[in-house]
DNA sequence: GGGCCGATTAGG
DNA sequence: CTAATCGGCCCG
């Protein structure tokens, strides 16, 4: 339940998408509990957007742990990640990254009669069950693309109250490195955006 | 400038 | 199963 600070982005990307899971993430009025990432690292990931686009590689290197890389998908559906760099600190532990972690699916706690009119009424089951989905339901879209999470006004995140069980697969929806196992579920969830 | 390809979703 | 819809990248 404590909250957490741009720190928390101060580690291996993988370490930090399964810590992710659990934590309440609040964006004004609505919030959700987050119930799937999916890790990306910015070196050595051919999945990852560094690996073609030099935009995003300007990204990692220009901006500070914690910071948010929203961008477009399909021409209409807005994604969202923190950025996390961990290359820059822990070195002794070799394994230690810069990437991104994506926010795959929320279970709604809050503010859920706004969501659904964003949603456009969708069922509660279907408000934040798929990456762009709760970016919808949450009001996020490009304009907070490079902005710092915690200096938002009304945007929290807050570590779970004791300890998820935490599922791990490979990553969806994605043609390359489709074997690596970066894909964290909160075990239990129904809320997540598809398999398990 | 043109063609192609997505970290997806809602609706037949 | 497919349409929707657009920014990047890779050519030429």
């Amino acid at each position: 339940m404590k909250p957490l600070t741009s720190v928390f982005f101060r580690q291996d990307p993988l370490l930090c998408a399964r810590e992710l899971i659990g934590c309440r993430f609040g964006v004004g009025e609505t919030a959700g509990i987050i119930v799937e990432t999916e890790a990306y690292t910015a070196e050595g990931d051919p999945a990852c957007h560094t690996w073609k686009r030099q935009g995003a590689r300007d990204f990692v290197t220009g901006n500070d742990p914690g910071t948010a890389y929203v961008y477009l998908n399909y021409g209409m559906h807005w994604l969202f990640n923190f950025l996390v760099k961990g290359g820059a600190v822990d070195d002794k532990h070799g394994e230690t990254r810069n990437g991104f972690v994506l926010i795959r699916a929320l279970d709604p706690v809050a503010g859920i009669g706004l969501m659904q009119e964003r949603r456009k009424r969708m069922a509660i089951g279907e408000l934040c069950n798929g990456p762009a989905k709760l970016t919808q339901a949450l009001g996020i879209h490009g304009a907070h693309h490079g902005s710092n999470p915690f200096s938002l006004e009304g945007w929290t995140l807050t570590s779970p109250e004791g300890t998820p069980e935490v599922l791990v697969s490979t990553r969806i929806g994605i043609s390359q490195a489709t074997d690596y196992p970066w894909r964290f579920l909160l075990k239990g969830s129904l809320g997540v955006s598809s398999c398990a």
